[in-house]
Parts: structure tokens; sequence; C-alpha cells
DNA sequence: GCCGCGCCTTGATTCAGGTCAAGCGGAATG
DNA sequence: CATTCCGCTTGACCTGAATCAAGGCGCGGC
């Protein structure tokens, strides 16, 4: 169970590179939080911490039901969706490894949260986690770090979901996929961890235009398809100008 | 210079009510974060802020641009606006009284902050504030509690942008600006702090079409226009029912 | 290996909102 | 009081994405 490379640019945040030393086991342990922790402090957090898997399709909360936990994806990937009455969605978020869910003051969900692919979540529950963060000031800092980068990275969105083009939606979530999960090396590639449904829930489409742009960037010899899921990409900065974006988007190195 | 009622709900976050007595001076010292200050750390707070006022229309913050302080704002309205090299623009935060701007950890802004109307911003140096933050840990809790709604509020508004029709968005933008600003009673009415260029950047839409559908709008008996900035309206919930949500929009009471 | 189901692609058509263009009107200026 | 300018409205037309409608194809089950 390997961590993605923390240099890799981060799909649902702003790029900031995660701090921590090798990351065995729990991001919320090793990388998110406790990168600064005592060994007593991670002690104690062993003993609260569990881990719980759902498989591709399942329903992790159910918008409005009780939120009983906090916690990070430890592997596999999650999407965070909020609809209107008449059946309308729109996926908010995309949780992957070392990403956080849940808040600490709140204990109702504002979005359905459904596991995208086979998803592994570390938990806590959120009064125990909201007593350890109030008498751990640094994890509570970090916290608030992990918040606003949340924070940048949906309003990063927001430009994508008002501004751009159809063509420009899909480049910019296959480049963001790429950069995030791929297996280093050139050309990139990946799986995509969300179906074309999924993709234009996301991107404020439908799952035909969707496809027809995927064609197309493929007709134009931008990426590869294999199957399904399978995607390469030779040139990521082709890639990126497609997007809209600037030549390396909005991530340093 | 009043505040606005507490019971009203926030245009840009997720409609909490805010904590804390009556409000005189400064969100930052009374309402945002200090409620449960002691004494002595209101009055350290005291010797650390400063007022600034701009004029509708300047620049504050340039994307970007160096951000020295963190601050909110008092009274006015300004806009959070990023954009594209092409110079298509978005505006991702319209930020109110009591809204916060700035985060501690990062001396860059990412986004061009704007005063839409006159508006003043209550301020604090970054590093002091950070240090204050980390001696003070019921200040950080706050912190994180308003980047937790305002990251709600993001996220609400990407449903907007991505799936409503152009009515839906220009009804939605209208009711929220009804709710938050508008002096009480029935009918509601206010002074828009937002020109037709500002509405259909933040509605990712085009200033042709933000005309149309406040026209529509009229005509259809849903709200009334007074010049170019007036608004009223004696049905908040039937400018809510065409703004798609629930009768009762994401706030309660 | 064959079948059948879901996911995906592709085509034809429609329509909401963008684009281009003209003109109104209120507020500031001289 | 006339002028000008800027923000706004309205109209005509166009286009990009949605909608409606067929299939194709990969994958799991038998």
């Amino acid at each position: 169970m390997t961590h993605i490379d923390p240099s890799l640019a981060d799909l649902t945040r702003a790029g900031r590179t995660l701090a921590g030393p090798g990351c065995s086991q729990c991001p919320i342990r090793h990388r998110a939080i406790c990168a600064t922790c005592e060994d007593s402090e991670l002690d104690r957090l062993e003993g609260m911490k569990s881990y719980h898997t759902w498989r591709a399709g399942e329903t992790i909360v159910m918008e409005g039901a009780d939120l009983a936990f906090v916690g990070s994806v430890v592997s596999g990937c999650a999407t965070l969706t909020r609809s209107m009455e008449d059946g309308r969605m729109q996926m908010v978020g995309l949780l992957m490894p070392s990403d956080f869910i849940g808040r600490n003051d709140r204990a109702v969900a504002a979005y359905e949260v459904v596991a995208a692919t086979d998803v592994t979540f570390c938990m806590f529950r959120r009064a125990e986690f909201r007593q350890m963060m109030r008498e751990t000031p640094h994890v509570m800092e970090r916290m608030l770090e992990m918040s606003l980068d949340e924070l940048d990275a949906a309003r990063d969105w927001m430009i994508v979901l008002g501004r751009k083009t159809a063509r420009e939606k899909v480049a910019t979530l296959l480049a963001n996929i790429l950069r995030r999960v791929s297996t280093q090396g050139s050309p990139l590639h990946a799986q995509l961890p969300l179906t074309r449904d999924a993709m234009a829930t996301y991107l404020g489409l439908t799952i035909e235009t969707v496809s027809r742009q995927m064609t197309a960037l493929r007709k134009d010899g931008l990426i590869d398809l294999d199957g399904r899921r399978g995607i390469s990409c030779r040139d990521l900065s082709a890639l990126l100008a497609e997007a809209g974006d600037d030549e390396d988007g909005q991530s340093p190195a």
C-alpha cells in the first residue's frame, strides 16, 4: 500500500508539496497531520484510529446523513457530490490518498460521498478527534492549512466550471489525473479512477460531451486511450495548453 | 458603522449564525474570531490591528502579488477574482462584512481582490497574526471553523456554476444578496453591491445574459428594479423557487 | 465460447446562451 | 442647460453543448 509521490501535483488541492518523511501506513499519522508529532502523540493517535474499506460504487455517506467520523483516504478514490432536488448533480470534490473528509464541528454531511474505486479510509470518531485537536495545537494548525488548500482548490475549480469550454474542461481533468496518479515516466499513463459519467458530473457536462471530447483529443494526438479506463499522454504540456492553463498549470514543480 | 444582522444568512458561507454579543467595531475582534477572548487578549489584538479603506473599483491586492496582511471586511464589499491568461475571468468569492481574507502560511495571493463598493478592512500583519494564533488556540479553532465554512460555500457555488441555468443563477445571486444585505421587512429591498459586469463574472455568464434574466424576472413579477442598483422582492420564497433551491435555500432560519 | 448487460461512442437535431451591434438613460462635467 | 460617457438594455444571429436516439464493445457469467 504505497502512497503517491508527494512531488506530484495534487488533484484537488493547490499543489502544495506535503511535508513529512516516508509514509508507510496512514496518511493521517504519517503525512497529512502528524509530520511533527511527538512519539507519544503518535501512540495516542494510533489507539484512536480505525480503518474501513468500501467497494467501488458503494455509498460511504449519504447527503444530509449523520456524519460520525472524520478521516482521510489511505488508498483508492472517492467522490464528493451535491445534488439538487430535481436530480441534477455536481461533483464538488475528488478524494485521493491523503485527502481529508469531515469537519470537526458539524455532524451533518453536506454532500454524498461515494467510492469511485475500492477505497480505504483511516477514520477517527468526531468528538475524539476534536478533543485531540484541542490538546495538540500543531495538529489543528495542520488542519487549518489543509482546509485552506482545499479552499484554494475549490476556487480554482470554479474557473473550470464557469469559464472553460468542454474541450478545456476534459483536458484539465485528464491532465490533473495524469499528474497525480500516473506511474512516473514518459509517456505518462494511468487508469482513470472515474467513469465517463463521474467525469461529466465533475465537469458540469453531459456524458456524451465528455465522450466526444475524449475522442477529439485522441484524434488530435494529445492522448491515447486504452480500453475504457486506460489513458496515456506523451506530452503533458501540450495537454495543459489545451486545458487553457499556463504551461505548468497551477502547481510549482 | 453597524454590522449586518447575524441572523441573516451569509452570502459566501454556509449560513452559520455567528456567535458573539453586539458588535460595534471590528468583526475580527468582536465577532468573527474573538467571541470568547479574554480581555487581556482583546487588548493585545487591539494593539496589532489597523484599518484601511478603499474606494469602489480600486484594486486591493493584485493576482500573484505579495500578500503582507490578513484581515476581514468591516464594511462594504470586495470581490475575489481569478483570471486566465486570455482574459477570461471568474469571481471566486464575494467578501462581505465579517468575511476573512488572506492565509497565515502563504505570502502570495492566488486571486485579485477588488473593492466592489467602498470597503474598509481590519488588518493584521501576517507574521504577527500567525504568532498570535499559535499562542491563542481558540482563535485558531475559530479560523479553522471559518475556513471550513468558506469551503462549504465554495463547493455550494460549484452547483450554481456547473448545473444551474442562467435564470436560476441570477435568481440565486439576487436571493443571496437580498437575504444578506437587505434592510429587514417585507418587501425586502437592497442596493446591489455589484455591477452587472461583476454579477456576470460571478455567475459564469455574460453581461447581456445577466441583463436579460434580470428583465425577465422583473417582467414575471418576481423582483422590482429601481435604477441600476436598487432591487426589491416581495416574495423571497418564490425567488428561491426560481433559483432551483429548496424553499429555504441552504440556510437554516 | 457465447450471451447479455452496462458503459461508452457516434449521429442528428434542438436550443440556451454567447456574440455582435445598436441605442438608451442617468449622472457627472463644463 | 447641453454634452459626454459609461453602465445597461435590447435585438438579431450564431454556435457549442444538450438532448434524443441508435448502435458498438468490453467484460463478467454461465
